[in-house]
DNA sequence: TATTGTTATACTCTATAACTATA
DNA sequence: TATAGTTATAGAGTATAACAATA
């Protein structure tokens, strides 16, 4: 298939091209240990974010109240996050158990090899430069729902 | 939320943050037109391929044949697109209708100015940086289904 | 009144598996 | 045997809307 010259120059094309690499890369690591980037994301943020509640973690991930409730409730089921009481009696307390952290110990060198692997097509200066376009290109996501 | 340290650090996830940038911004500006970046990928790759059959459609876009299937139909539905006969009976040859030459037109410069804005917070150079490390940190991808 | 969690429901996208008709 | 299209079905993932408890 003749890839169309207008897709090349489209920088959200490229962009998408690459993430399709590397998040179907990330998901053949995350997926033995029965996560995916979003829960992975999620493990990151409870972890940084130790008590926070399930809106506040739905708007890092931008997703709604609905979608965290079933994120978490996948994730307590693995045994790897634990509602505890909150700052009132609406809120929980999202704390990671000790399964938990042990799960992100594990995945982490995993993931950071395979992420090292595949940037391999640039060198060092390059990668560098990358990282900081990308950071200069991102914006804060408004949050939803 | 305080973002974890180590999410800043994996490639994967700025690639992701960006991405969620300029796909929500393509829906928007998509959504008005019936179509979804997959679909207007679809349209520009068959336009460029004029008579190509669904599974090599689908190949492309990283979904099988099943998926293609639907695919297709919606933009058969849509008016956009239309199966001919194909170069044996088993296949469809897929070309574009007139009123499908026309969406690419009325979207093209919509996308494109929507991205240029997005890309906005880099300059010219940086832009034509970011493009080629993105170009070079693309592999093709394998096929499925 | 507003917010948090929750539940029920539906929609979209994609995959798998099996069928058919061709090759 | 293999391939293209098709169909039925199921599974993620997410959204909307409404409700209860609490603020």
């Amino acid at each position: 298939m003749k890839r169309p010259a207008e897709l090349e120059r489209l920088l959200g094309y490229q962009i998408q091209m690459v993430h399709l690499d590397f998040d179907s890369n990330a998901r053949d690591v995350l997926a033995p240990f029965g996560l995916t980037p979003v829960r992975f994301t999620a493990l990151l943020l409870i972890d940084a974010n130790p008590g926070c509640d399930q809106t506040a973690l739905g708007r890092a991930l931008s997703v709604n109240r609905s979608s965290a409730m079933k994120l978490v409730n996948g994730l307590e089921q693995a045994g790897l996050v634990e509602r505890r009481a909150g700052r009132d009696l609406r809120t929980n307390a999202l704390h990671l158990t000790d399964e938990g952290v042990a799960a992100i110990a594990a995945v982490r060198e995993r993931l950071t090899e395979s992420e090292t692997r595949l940037a391999s097509r640039l060198d060092a200066h390059e990668q560098e430069v990358l990282q900081s376009l990308l950071a200069k290109l991102q914006r804060r996501r408004a949050a939803r729902g």
